[in-house]
DNA sequence: TAAATAGTGTCTGTAAGACAGTATAAA
DNA sequence: TTTATACTGTCTTACAGACACTATTTA
């Protein structure tokens, strides 16, 4: 990487620090899991000025030897004590929020994830509550979005997490990173009812999804009565033509 | 927006400006248009080091008292002296690239937007070279991609770019952005493929795609012998089940 | 006319949606 | 056995892909 002293002068000349305001850089966490058949997002309750006692999402600072998602991948490290080195933990960057207003205190710059952190569909991982924040915990993420009570542009930026989340489900096989590693299809779309807020015929799913699928031989023990299930494994393959989310009535197809 | 000068003070001692370096937050623009069957962007030639002489995406700063689209917004009307007000130009936020050594002069947080504008197929809007750029053009974006010599980490804004257009037009009208207001559907074939680099074909591009536009009952003025073609205006409607890109050959949807 | 383009019709194969039926296991 | 679940089979309908054919214009 070439470049001179001269050129470094003339860059620094042209961003003049005076003519703007300290920036301070953050990644806020859209973090799902799914229990009981429910999508649920951890969130932080807040126990300080602005918005006290309103519900944020988790974040951090970025810090000046990292990146953004490193900075989210050790948020997220710290807030759920898992250990991100092996858990297939899904995490990708969603989408910065700039609006200058958009924290009363200073610029905040914020970029936001989206995690996806697997679970059995019966318990959630524990998480710990941040630095600025009173408590942590795991709401229905519908419910919370229906609420739309929350600190700064967090329910915003939860709602295009779950817009993400749900569009990405359609034309990929990343619902299974909510799941154990081998998971059954039952328990995979047990996920798409939950995210999708539908209900999915049975048969077609299997009929549909299964190609896309590893299909690891062993069987799962019959929980409550009724046949042991295939136990499957994703690929990374895109399901193509995507699977279609069941239009919702009311929404035209045709023009006018 | 209640907070008190404590929780002020609070948060400013968590965010020490000492443990965070000066940060700038830019915008670089991913701008498209179509001429001739191809896909081209807009690229500056760069005038100083780093990178000097290497091509580059037009971009600059965000101001203090502006979000990062609107930045984008500005910068892209400066550039093309277009009136941006009036003409329908699609733009959005694309990533945010935030590598810690992304630029070598200092840490440098780009958030990069896609922009389309509209273009009769024949000819390119203006383009002006803006403070750090030598000169500015269009260059044909499949080339450029397979060439892959460009200043920072711009190539791979450039390929997300057009990975985000590409993904798009299979399931948006948003390919109707590159276009004139009104235009038929052999413009809108021709936009897909210059995209795509595939060869749609025409019957079946036309049955799928009619009933996403409006008619608007005028045609358009037969250029080099035919019949004149219906003009149609772009709806906001989502196309139902996607229009598929042709599957590449070699790329397999099952697994092993 | 000839040539070029627009748009429709038709055939075929694939797959989605609906749902019945069968197999496997636990209580 | 009863019940619950997992899967498979079948039928219908929709539509994508391929491509022929007609219609409408310019040269």
């Amino acid at each position: 990487m070439t470049f001179d002293a001269t050129s470094a002068k003339k860059f620094l000349e042209s961003y003049n620090p005076r003519d703007y305001p300290s920036i301070a850089l953050t990644v806020d966490l859209v973090v799902f899991a799914v229990t009981d058949g429910v999508l649920n997002v951890a969130l932080v309750r807040r126990g300080g000025h602005p918005f006290k006692d309103a519900l944020a999402l988790p974040g951090g600072f970025v810090g000046p030897e990292e990146s953004a998602i490193q900075a989210a991948g050790r948020e997220l490290a710290e807030e759920t004590t898992l250990d991100l080195g092996r858990l297939p933990v899904h995490l990708e960057q969603l989408a910065t929020y700039t609006s200058p207003d958009r924290d009363p205190r200073m610029r905040v710059v914020s970029v936001a994830h989206l995690a996806l952190l697997a679970s059995d569909g019966t318990s959630l991982p524990k998480i710990a509550a941040g630095s600025d924040a009173a408590s942590a915990g795991w709401y229905p993420v519908h419910d919370v979005l229906r609420g739309k009570e929350m600190a700064f542009d967090h329910a915003t930026i939860l709602g295009d997490g779950l817009a993400r989340l749900a569009g990405k489900m359609e034309y990929t096989t990343v619902a299974a990173r909510l799941l154990p590693e081998e998971f059954t299809l039952t328990q995979l779309r047990t996920v798409y009812d939950a995210v999708w807020e539908t209900t999915m015929a049975a048969g077609n799913f299997t009929r549909k999804m299964t190609p896309r699928l590893h299909d690891t031989g062993r069987k799962s023990r019959g929980g409550a009565g009724g046949a042991p299930a295939a136990l499957f494994t994703a690929t990374d393959l895109h399901i193509h033509p995507p699977l279609t989310k069941p239009q919702a009535p009311g929404s035209p197809v045709t023009p006018e």
